[in-house]
RNA sequence: GGGCCUGUAGCUCAAUUGGUUAGAGCAGAGCGCUCAUAACGCUUUGGUUGGGGGUUCGAGUCCCUCCGGGCCUACCA
């Protein structure tokens, strides 16, 4: 038995996410917690809600609430649409919690003591129509290069130039469209990324293992142009956390709070220090996770994230760790994800484009979209999410090679011996075939996911299933039950105690499924299979059980048409 | 502009890191079965691995070049 911890990504406050949020970074995760459980590992797995910047600020007057208010409400939505699509989280917390406002000040602190913090003085937006400073991106106007009008302050979207924003025409804020805008000076904390460079990347290259997209993401920033910058860890705003000393106040800061990017990672510790708040344990239950002087030395830390994501989890967040001089836990393994697209173009939040997580779980459940999307993870490349190739892989997947198996299997019971695991009739060599070619499936399956390899799991998974389908095809239990019903029960017995191995099985992806198998059998909890043979005899002759329902209603060719005309959005 | 990723069957993806005849699923075709959600099983069609050149006994894999798709580029997070 070994120790994981794993974190998601934070996903953002500022509104209900799309299904992109979860194939890049929860699902994954919960997919792999929910293994490394059934495997016997003892597992903290970690997310929380990332609540501070101006887009969170933005966003609550958009609503019209205090942000403070704003954030706890949307904490709550999204706490609720985690678990409604099963994320098994220990803990899910919020960046804006009393255990990360001290741990964010006191890495401050330790930072600044290691000489890893400079002080800059910067000139700046500010807009006094808003009454804020305004980031680059927040500043619009007319291009200098190409005359595009709608312009960013960082970046021209039309002609892709890199800008200043005071290098544009007429520049106006973007959030009110305010023009009098003026340059201010203020003063700002940076982290002294650049002197960490060569212990990071260091540290980076003995991780051969990791995915290409992680190393290639953070090796790129490493050696572009003048190498790794140091980076603004403060921010001129009031949502947020303070920037203090640890406990004590910063001279020149004052006002100002840490840059949502410095304290988002380590909301990672937050949140576990939080969680054993909840269950009203001591800081040493959070602390040997996290310190490797307190018990942290043997837990194996895994990162799931989409690829923006991954500078800060390969660069600034480690540089954090590091920089601070104290041993806390630095992460073992950085899976990382390309994006999902939606009916080949991008999600869209403001175009209303694409399903979002509140939307998706009102139509089907949450099995679908975790097989789906798990199914079509994008590890390689972007993948993209079209209704046609979702109904027809759930269709085909669950309800046909799954479902169906289920079904056929029991409702043949029900209707040639009844309600009960049929007694009679013994195994021969078509259920040792079958032993042994799970057997090296299950070893597959096991390898694939130790690996962190979704999409091949998936697929071994299937064909574990599809197993099933071809063994009872061949035994043809409804023809031997006319001259030897003694083999037909032996068949029944054997097909009943697969869909039990089928639910401890499929239980990292489609958790419902199992929970409505074990519910059907009278099943509370189910060990690893780690002998096939052994756990397809656990069921024994008169066990009882009750016919489920269909478990995956096909998608209609109606349905599927209304959905797609549903999302197409404006 | 720079960097990275990617291009394999109609579609979605593999290919033990240079090693036999490039494999799966879906879709298509044929046959079988009738327990089951018109489900299942078996068989089968389908490839100049984006184009061209090179290295090598041997290239989907390495190099050069051209073409297409995508991402990142540090103040959105």
């Amino acid at each position: 038995m070994s120790r994981y911890l794993i974190t998601s990504a934070l996903p953002y406050i500022n509104g209900i996410k799309h299904l992109g949020n979860l194939v890049g970074s929860q699902l994954p995760s919960d997919v792999t917690a929910r293994y490394l459980r059934a495997r016997g590992h003892e597992v903290m797995y970690i997310c929380a809600t990332d609540e501070h910047g101006t887009p969170a600020e933005i966003a609550a007057a958009k609503a019209g609430k205090p942000v403070a208010e704003y954030c706890a409400e949307m904490w709550a939505v999204q706490k609720d649409l985690a678990e409604g699509f099963g994320l098994s989280f220990d803990h899910f917390g919020r960046s804006s919690s009393e255990r990360n406002r001290r741990l964010t000040q006191h890495f401050a602190k330790q930072l600044a003591e290691a000489g890893l913090i400079r002080e800059v003085e910067e000139k700046m937006i500010y807009s006094p129509t808003d009454g804020r400073f305004l980031p680059d991106r927040y500043v619009e106007g007319t291009c200098p290069n190409c005359g595009y009008d709608s312009a960013r302050g960082d970046q021209c979207e039309n002609c892709t130039k890199q800008l200043d924003p005071t290098d544009l025409i007429e520049p106006r804020s973007a959030i009110s469209g305010a023009t009098d805008l003026e340059v201010r000076e203020t003063k700002h904390l940076f982290l002294r990324q650049s002197a960490m460079a060569k212990q990071l990347e260091a540290w980076i290259d003995t991780k051969a293992d990791w995915p290409i997209l992680t190393t290639s993401i953070a090796k790129k920033w490493l050696r572009d142009g003048d190498g790794l910058q140091d980076r603004g860890i403060t921010r001129d705003l009031d949502w947020g956390i303070p920037v203090q000393k640890g406990d004590a106040p910063w001279p020149g800061m004052e006002g100002k709070v840490f840059y949502v990017w410095f304290d988002a990672p380590i909301e990672y510790i937050g949140a576990t220090a939080e969680w054993a708040d909840a269950h009203e344990l001591d800081d040493a239950a959070w602390q040997r996770w996290w310190r490797t002087d307190l018990g942290a030395e043997d837990v194996t830390y895994l990162q799931f994230m989409g690829k923006d994501n991954v500078p800060f989890h390969t660069l600034s967040f480690p540089a954090t760790i590091l920089g601070s001089g104290e041993p806390w836990k630095l992460v073992d393994y950085i899976k990382s994800f390309n994006y999902l697209n939606y009916q080949g173009g991008q999600f869209s939040t403001s175009k209303g484009r694409g399903v979002f997580q509140d939307q998706a779980l009102a139509i089907l459940p949450a099995d679908y979209w975790r097989w789906w999307l798990m199914s079509n993870v994008p590890e390689t490349s972007d993948s993209e999410f079209t209704w046609e190739m979702f109904q027809a892989g759930v269709n085909k997947d669950l309800a046909d090679v799954l479902g169906n198996f289920v079904s056929r299997v029991t409702k043949f019971c029900r209707s040639k011996f009844g309600e009960a695991v049929p007694e009679g009739g013994a195994y021969g060599p078509a259920e040792e075939a079958l032993i042994a070619e799970l057997t090296t499936r299950v070893a597959a399956y096991q390898a694939h996911m130790d690996a962190y390899e979704l999409r091949k799991s998936a697929a071994e998974l299937r064909a574990i299933w599809v197993a099933g389908n071809e063994y009872l095809q061949a035994a043809a239990p409804w023809a031997a039950f006319k001259q030897d019903p003694d083999a037909a029960a032996a068949t029944v017995r054997f097909a009943l105690n697969l869909i039990t191995l089928y639910a401890v099985l499929s239980e990292p992806f489609i958790p419902d499924f199992s929970a409505r198998v074990r519910a059907a059998f009278g099943i509370d909890s189910q060990p690893w299979p780690e002998d096939i043979g052994a756990a397809l005899a656990i069921l024994e002759p008169g066990h009882a059980f009750t016919t489920p329902d269909v478990l995956f209603a096909k998608i209609t060719d109606e349905q599927r048409e209304g959905w797609e005309q549903q999302f197409a959005g404006a």
